[in-house]
DNA sequence: CGGTTTTGACCTGCGC
DNA sequence: GCGCAGGTCAAAACCG
């Protein structure tokens, strides 16, 4: 996958011993990056701190940068439950709509998650090359149960609404989308239902094979394990907590109470890598 | 005490 | 070639 390019900047090899410096050694190169969209209800702000996101995996947040053209920056977090876990995402709120969340994740988790359980990793889907991480798929049947019967009427809306903006701006084309889809593995029907999830993995189609297409997982907070299962790769919640907590007093999704999640929304936003 | 967060500096890639 | 923007590192501070 990326062992050649070297992901790994966390070689505690000391930037003087490494000629090619320490930023970005792969700007260009992008991996499998899956972009999420996460939209936050606006009474969300108020409960900015709902509790801890029971988030399985551990974030380590190593960066913060201001990105030009918005008025947010972005927080770049890094996997810390395995030191040799590449798996990174970086945490952002749209210029368009402060409500949303752009959450991109690159790099999967090369170990399982600390509690995800097994039954879970046996749930991988069919079809899916996920089977390069151990601990992936999420437990969307679960999800399903859970939120299946909550309403998603009005995200509908929403969501549509994002989507023809996100696709707008990313020039989607039927064709494209189709074959786009083809490299998601993304687990939104589960949670489309209380939330808009968009998932969107965009992956070098040079790596088609070797991407690792890191299944996001994403739950609202229904249940401490529920959750750390379905974020085996991603688990964009405390962070975004912290990261908007310092930012607006954004609240993430992972915490918030039932009507609270409504208002959540995530998205599966397909970045055409063009 | 260990782990995480914060923040400034540094480095690289890209566009002009 | 230069400047800009993005991404990462690392030391210090903070927190549980």
């Amino acid at each position: 996958m990326d062992e050649t390019l070297s992901p790994e900047p966390d070689s505690e090899v000391p930037k003087e011993l490494r000629p090619e410096g320490q930023a970005s050694k792969r700007r260009k190169v992008v991996h499998e990056k899956t972009v999420v969209t996460v939209k936050i209800g606006t009474n969300v702000g108020k409960l900015k701190n709902e509790g801890p996101p029971s988030d399985s995996w551990s974030w380590r947040k190593y960066g913060q940068k201001p990105i030009k053209g918005s008025p947010y920056p972005r927080g770049y977090y890094r996997c810390s439950t395995s030191k040799g876990c590449s798996a990174k995402k970086q945490v952002e709120r749209s210029k368009t709509d402060a409500s949303v969340l752009i959450i991109t994740y690159t790099c999967s988790h090369n170990h399982p998650g600390p509690d995800v359980s097994t039954t879970n990793l046996t749930q991988l889907q069919p079809g899916t090359e996920d089977h390069n991480l151990p601990a992936l798929l999420p437990k969307q049947e679960e999800q399903e149960k859970e939120q299946d019967h909550e309403q998603e009427q009005e995200q509908d809306h929403e969501q549509e609404q994002e989507q023809e903006e996100k696709q707008g701006k990313l020039e989607h084309h039927p064709a494209m989308k189709s074959d786009h889809e083809d490299h998601f593995h993304y687990i939104q029907s589960p949670i489309r239902s209380s939330q808009n999830i968009m998932i969107d993995q965009e992956e070098d189609p040079f790596l088609e094979k070797t991407h690792v297409s890191s299944t996001l997982g994403f739950l609202l907070d229904e249940e401490p394990l529920s959750y750390s299962q379905l974020m085996s790769f991603s688990t964009p919640k405390s962070e975004e907590n912290d990261f908007f907590d310092e930012l607006e007093e954004l609240p993430t999704f992972s915490s918030f109470p039932s009507f609270m999640r409504s208002n959540l929304s995530l998205e599966r936003i397909p970045s055409v890598p063009s």
